[in-house]
DNA sequence: GAGAAGATCTCCT
DNA sequence: GGAGATCTTCTCA
């Protein structure tokens, strides 16, 4: 996707993200997931972002350019896929929270330890596993790396989505901007 | 420099 | 359905 498609609001981003097909290669091979399960992060209006309080080293991705990825390391466990949307100096980033896994299966369980092809990739933290994002993918440019971007789908518009408020934040339940394809099954929960 | 919280997952009962 | 794992980042002294 261009960087045009980045570079408008958080909440339009996020829904036609739905449907498009997350691409990773790495050494190893290379492992094609469609997007099913979204959120959407702002700035100094949502609490709930890390944009909220201001820049600091940890989210200064949210302030840059769209179209890059940002990762951060959560609960001492797992990392989180967003990508960067708005202009450059205006906060805002979809979380990527689950994705089916269309191509690069054997890769994708290997990565997982995991043989459930639905559960490869059905929660955020799932997800990077299985797509062996980590940290080092921090910052990197979704329109110009041949490592990890994202292309368009057909049909996205007939997608049926539903609408809900975001999981796992103690502030900010007030606004609906969870979206995700319904009935799909690798939906989180 | 210490303390607490966190955009989660997995295993256990 | 619930708690532990595990460590980075932020806040405040």
């Amino acid at each position: 996707l261009p960087r045009q498609f980045y570079a408008r609001p958080v909440l339009v981003v996020a829904k036609e993200l739905l449907g498009k097909f997350l691409v990773r290669k790495t050494c190893d091979g290379r492992i094609v997931a469609r997007i099913v399960e979204v959120e959407a992060y702002g700035g100094s209006d949502d609490p709930a972002s890390h944009a909220y309080r201001g820049i600091t080293e940890r989210n200064r991705v949210m302030f840059g350019k769209p179209g890059f990825a940002y990762v951060y390391f959560i609960y001492g466990n797992h990392y989180c896929l967003n990508v960067k949307t708005e202009t450059e100096g205006v906060p805002g980033a979809v979380l990527v929270r689950a994705a089916e896994i269309v191509d690069g299966h054997e890769l994708a369980c290997k990565n997982r330890k995991l043989t459930s092809l639905i559960e490869l990739a059905n929660g955020p933290g799932k997800l990077t596993k299985a797509l062996n994002i980590t940290k080092t993918q921090n910052g990197r440019d979704l329109v110009k790396s041949d490592q990890l971007y994202i292309c368009g789908a057909k049909d996205t518009e007939s997608l049926a989505i539903s609408i809900s408020s975001r999981i796992g934040i103690k502030t900010g339940n007030d606004k609906l901007w969870r979206f995700y394809i319904t009935n799909n099954k690798a939906v989180s929960r």
